[in-house]
DNA sequence: CGAATTGGTCAAGCAGCTTGACCATAGGTC
DNA sequence: GACCTATGGTCAAGCTGCTTGACCAATTCG
């Protein structure tokens, strides 16, 4: 593969991902969910399961401790989590989803599905399957950070 | 397809469009080059076919003139561009790449090749050229942007 | 010609991140 | 138990890349 069709394939892919990103924001809103950003979806992702911590959210996000604490600051702020203490450990304060934070995420999946719906539309449910079989491959264990 | 697969979907390629961008970052690093940011790559690549105005680029990067202007300051301070009147505008000037812009903009697409021969390690070529194929089918006709 | 549009820059402000310093609790070693 | 280091978290200050707002020069259109 030529060097200039890999470029052409990461360009579709960066614009692929941007637009998604950009129409699950968009879905959220319209929703009903303001002052919510991206970053937070993903923040919500890690929180959802049972709770999570400053730490663990920055090492998920791939940003300092003191920057997942600021975003912490935000969505508590907002009515989307909440800090409780650590059942286990006195130093850790675990940050759970409240009932709001869970409507949020529901309308971000939904937003979602809707976004993979209009793939659906031009390449086939098929396709789509064989895409994320694909994505998920090559997916690295890595933090979801900004594109750039 | 389920919601929760679509947000699955969503964001393993969120995950692969943010390693990408970062390994093509470091290979260009790598490869000598200092001070530039993924935004630069995608300015180069708007750039490098004969040039472009400061508008054509905030419309292609999809922020403000304004902050292109300032992208373009960077890049002109740097050496990978320089500012030439337009040939058939007195207001507008085109933007064109230096030879070390051409240079870097070699640089990343080696880069990206090589992040994309890594994809063929564990995908194939075949299926590498039908994830493209179905990218372009689905890519957007929009601004290249972070993917948040 | 005159008015509105377009290309570009200057200036100020802001959002989200970083680095650096610090405190409280945990966990290991003796 | 006493100590020392590692870990979870916050406060504070600073920086970077973007935005909004104001403005000038050249173009286009009535």
């Amino acid at each position: 593969m030529q060097n200039s069709e890999a470029i052409a394939l990461s360009a579709a892919l960066l614009a692929v991902a941007g637009e998604l990103t950009q129409r699950i924001h968009d879905g959220v809103v319209a929703r009903g969910f303001e002052g919510v950003r991206p970053a937070h979806g993903f923040a919500f992702a890690r929180l959802a399961p049972g709770g999570a911590t400053v730490t663990d959210l920055a090492v998920h996000l791939g940003v300092t401790k003191q920057a997942a604490s600021q975003l912490v600051d935000e969505i508590v702020r907002k009515g989307y989590a909440e800090r409780r203490p650590h059942p286990d450990d006195a130093r850790a304060r675990l940050v759970v989803l409240t009932e709001l934070g869970w409507a949020c995420t529901r309308a971000a999946e939904e937003a979602a599905a809707d976004a993979v719906r209009a793939w659906s539309d031009v390449l086939g449910e098929g396709e789509v399957r064989a895409l994320y079989g694909q994505l998920v491959r090559i997916a690295p264990y890595r933090p979801i950070k900004p594109a750039w």
